[in-house]
RNA sequence: GCCCGGAUGGCGGAAUCGGCAGACGCGACGGACUCAAAAUCCGUUGCCCGAAAGGGUGUGAGGGUUCAAGUCCCUCUCCGGGCACCA
């Protein structure tokens, strides 16, 4: 329109000052980070007094479907933050990089039929043009892939840190495995001098982070990979895909997180974590406190079944055993028949159900035989489906109690599960609801051990004198011991407690047992058969040995190859994997000069090797990703000690200074990250023992999404409301609340707001929207309010016919200064605690005022209108640049002081 | 079942320590400007009664502590998330 003002703030105009200003800080080089020294040292003289804060974003994937307003919205706070933080006298350190390995980018590759390389490029690209226009104050030079050659050359680097480390459990560290050496040579039980090279290079592999292990994996055949623990949901299906997954045996790469899982747990205390997080990792890693008790097995002389248990003190209420169907004991102790009448003197008539689940097995070996295979071919979900009832069959078995000598049925069943613990247990069923259920079931003894509360008879309307065969549940909770005495130890009277420090030193004293410790968290499976990743710096010679390459002959480059595609086997369980690196034949072998250590054999001289085929998973590029941030052009080094002590500090307290990222990244990304730190700390490369001291998790962005009478999404952006309800094309459908998403059809592209409002009100919106950490609806009619808000600040300090300032230099009215000094007040507070909704509902009131003054008076005063351009700029950085050039300065704001509050104006007046 | 969160107008959400509940924004309603509309500006807006002045009531439900409770304590309901045959 030809009669609108000339300078009004208007989408249009808003695009054309962001992207000036964008082009401008690219330029000046606003936002580079200076380092103490090294290549990325340049201007750190003039930040030397600064206070360093580095600041990080979980990176994104490129995953090539775009972003929507979801995606940005904590690198939009985390942007805010760090813009205020640099007005407030630090030397910040963002940046931002891309997670490019991993199967999102492969599965996108394969859909296109592209090599992954291209398409990761030009997602990065896209995604990259789209971060930029959010006007994020990155320094791009930092911004690593951890695809690029230069990148996960160290990445390799690291697993050859772990590959050449173990784990010290007396010093609780990781030490080279060169310092293992003569302990093995010393210790008479290994019989060293004896081994030939290659029995010593597999006793000395055992000690390994980083260890080949055949053990039982998750294998997903749609995927064609195999995954880790933390990949595969709690029904048994890939994280990733929603496919099935299956256990199978296999030999794979393992990392030793176990061995530091106390290390991660403990260490969880003292940093500023969300407590749910926190929680989330300690339910993970499982930490149970307990005690070890070996029963011997009868008849087989030397064979001692060992169980771990968390209520040691019921070890005399113990009535029969079971073990998990996997149970490597099994076969051992299955008897080969059905035992007579004198062996079941202490049971009685052996129930028919004993024998076999499917009808009565003529002996027990073949009972056992069809139970495992029943077992193992349950999947996950099956189990879970079944609930609680409890099967099993008898081994024909009996072992020993080894306090009362009472010979207990042996039996093989599916709730004990050989991932916890030894994956065998004693049952006690009188005090332990499962095993209870199984007695019942079993029609199998039970004895109670430990005297309820008179208060929990009556709950149950039964006399305090009944017997606990007699109960209608199991007793759980504490009580007094009872029935407990033998001639070494007696715990009757004794309280819980009290009763398992009296056996765990009976136990330990006959060396029959002792208190023990054990974790839910297993080993990180670290392999993975796909293409779009690390290949491992590891080569086979004859024997089938790992042996790791030298530093110098780092990086191993992914080798191209046209056919990248997994060889996905849907719905067979029995396929085996078929890593695509097979397919690089000229790569799969290699001619090395390969120097193994003396007490190995020595140098081996030039031969042919084998590569290993297998590449790392996603998360081995995000463990580390925040370290290369710091030195990023460092060829020498992963990061150079100065950086890495500039940036992430003291041991007791550094790290990131703020780490914001999702929730779904609770017990993947952050325990790895956690665990790798760990390591680089324990081998002296970096300062910090925690990586990311301060961790925040921002919500979700949902969105209303549709349904049609079939229940597929439909196009949300063209439903219509009509009284309450809603239709598209005339035919009613449904709302409901959801994520953002492409294939809910309910994704608002972020490149939408730009067009109609600007990025400034994009970034403002996300803000305004709620506290950051809260999930909010996304609701296209509210953005209108912070864009107004954006005009009348505009209006306020701007004549929209000229486009020049026009301010009064004359002081401001009490009132409006009272509030302006108040808002500087606050504003300052949430920024610090990242509350910017309502920093944002403080600048409107202010601004609210200067609409006021300056309706009354004709311009507003400069004394407010600068500290207020001041304070919207972490906000919405582009019109405050150009209110802040327009008001004549010259520099840009990004380093001007924020503005401080007088206290003369903060003091209310009193209120009775 | 266990462990965390949470519940405040039509909607998103405010409310350091227990101190005027509903800041700020959206929406709605009324007005100014306009031939008209949009944009902009001004005003009203928890609910109930009342023309108004004013009165009553109100933070998921019930009880309690307190001069004072959205906030603290007890019991319960519902919603979201995590874990779950973990011995």
């Amino acid at each position: 329109m030809s009669d609108l003002p000339q300078h009004r703030y208007d989408a249009a105009f808003a695009r054309e000052i962001e992207r000036r200003w964008q082009d401008r800080w690219e330029d000046e080089h606003t936002f580079w980070a200076p380092n103490p020294s090294g290549l990325l040292a340049e201007g750190f003289d003039a930040v030397a007094e600064r206070e360093k804060l580095f600041v990080l974003d979980m990176f994104p994937y490129p995953s090539g479907t775009g972003l929507h307003v979801g995606h940005p919205l904590g690198y939009i706070g985390t942007d805010v933050y760090a813009r205020f933080k640099r007005m407030t006298g630090h030397n910040v350190l963002h940046a931002m990089g891309y997670d490019a390995f991993g199967l999102p980018a492969e599965q996108y590759a394969v859909q296109t039929g592209q090599h992954p390389r291209v398409t990761t490029e030009e997602n990065i690209a896209t995604m990259g043009r789209q971060l930029r226009a959010l006007g994020l104050g990155h320094d791009p030079r930092r911004g690593v892939a951890t695809t690029d050659v230069a990148y996960y050359r160290w990445t390799q680097w690291i697993f050859l840190q772990m590959f050449n480390s173990f784990y010290d459990a007396d010093q609780q560290r990781a030490r080279p495995i060169d310092e293992l050496i003569p302990v093995l040579v010393a210790d008479p039980d290994t019989g060293w001098d004896s081994l030939d090279g290659p029995a010593r290079r597999r006793l000395v592999d055992s000690y390994r982070l980083a260890y080949r292990s055949e053990q039982p994996v998750n294998w997903c055949p749609a995927l064609g990979t195999v995954l880790a623990n933390e990949e595969v949901t709690p029904e048994g299906r890939s994280e990733r895909g929603n496919h099935p997954v299956h256990r199978r045996l296999m030999k794979q790469w393992m990392l030793r997180i176990t061995a530091y899982a106390d290390r991660l747990l403990a260490d969880l205390d003292g940093l500023e974590w969300p407590e749910s997080i926190k929680q989330m990792q300690r339910n993970w890693i499982g930490r149970s406190t307990g005690a070890e008790v070996d029963f011997a097995v009868a008849g087989h002389e030397g064979v001692a079944i060992t169980v771990f248990t968390t209520r040691p003190d019921t070890l005399f209420g113990a009535t029969y055993m079971v073990l998990a169907p996997e149970h490597p004991l099994l076969d051992t102790i299955t008897a080969t028949e059905w035992p007579d009448a004198t062996l079941m003197a202490d049971v009685g008539d052996m129930p028919d159900a004993w024998k076999g689940i499917f009808g009565i097995d003529s002996i027990p070996s073949e009972a056992v035989g069809r139970y495992r295979d029943f077992a193992a071919q349950k999947s996950d979900l099956e189990r879970q489906a079944e609930g609680q009832e409890k099967t099993g069959v008898f081994t024909g078995a009996f072992a020993r109690n080894p306090t009362n000598g009472d010979a207990l049925p042996i039996f093989v069943a599916d709730y004990v599960m050989m991932g916890y613990g030894t994956g065998a247990i004693m049952a006690v069923p009188a005090h332990d609801q499962r095993d209870f259920d199984f007695a019942r079931e079993f029609e199998l003894p039970i004895r109670g051990v430990i005297r309820p509360s008179d208060a929990w008879f009556d709950e149950r309307a039964i006399s305090p004198d009944t017997p606990a065969d007699a109960w209608p549940e199991a007793f759980t909770g504490d009580g007094v011991a009872m029935a407990s005495a033998n001639d070494g130890v007696t715990l009757d009277g004794l309280a819980v407690a009290d009763a398992k420090t009296a056996i765990n030193a009976w136990l330990e004293q006959g060396s029959r047992g002792g208190p023990t410790v054990t974790y839910k968290l297993r080993d990180w499976l670290f392999s993975r058969q796909r293409y779009w990743g690390e290949p491992f710096p590891i080569v086979y010679d004859a024997d089938d040995l790992p042996i790791a390459l030298a530093e110098a002959m780092l990086p191993v480059e992914l080798p191209e190859i046209a056919d990248f595609e997994p060889r996905i086997v849907e719905h067979d369980e029995t396929s085996l994997p078929d890593p695509p690196l097979a397919r690089a034949e000229s790569w799969a072998t290699v001619d090395l000069d390969v120097e193994l250590p003396e007490w190995a054999g020595g140098p081996s001289g030039p031969a042919e090797y084998r590569r290993e085929l297998n590449t790392m998973p996603q998360w081995a590029g995000s463990c580390w990703y925040y370290l290369r941030y710091l030195d990023p052009t460092n060829e020498n080094e992963m990061v150079s000690r100065s950086a890495e002590q500039y940036w992430m500090g003291s041991e007791a307290n550094g790290g990131v200074d703020l780490y914001v990222g999702g929730v779904e990244h609770a017990v993947l990304h952050l325990l790895y990250a956690r665990f790798w730190h760990k390591v680089l700390f324990d081998l002296g490369h970096v300062t910090a023992v925690e990586p990311f001291r301060r961790l925040f998790n921002q919500g979700v962005i949902t969105a209303a999404e549709y349904l049609d009478d079939r229940g597929m999404y439909v196009e949300a952006a063209r439903v219509e409301e009509r009284d309450g309800r809603f239709f598209l094309d005339g035919e009613e459908v449904t709302r409901q609340a959801g994520r953002m998403g492409k294939s809910r059809k309910n994704a608002v592209s972020p490149d939408e707001v730009y067009d109609a409002y600007g990025a400034d009100t994009l970034r403002l919106y996300e803000m305004f929207m709620g506290p950051l950490d809260a999930s909010r609806p996304w609701n296209t009619t509210d953005i209108i309010g912070v864009h107004r808000f954006l005009q009348r600040l505009w209006r306020n300090v701007i004549d929209e016919e000229t486009g020049e300032a026009h301010v009064r230099s004359e002081p401001a009215d009490l009132e409006t200064r009272r509030l302006a000094h108040r808002t500087i007040d606050a504003v300052g507070h949430d920024m610090d605690e990242l509350a910017f909704n309502t920093a944002i509902a403080r600048l409107f009131e202010l601004n609210n005022r200067l609409t006021q003054v300056v309706a009354e008076e004709g311009a507003a005063p400069i004394e407010v209108v600068e500290p207020l351009v001041l304070m919207v700029a972490p906000l919405a950085p582009h019109i405050a640049e150009e209110l802040w050039g327009r008001l004549g300065h010259t520099e840009s704001l990004a380093f001007a002081p924020f503005p401080s509050a007088d206290p003369e104006y903060l003091v209310d007046e009193t209120v009775e």
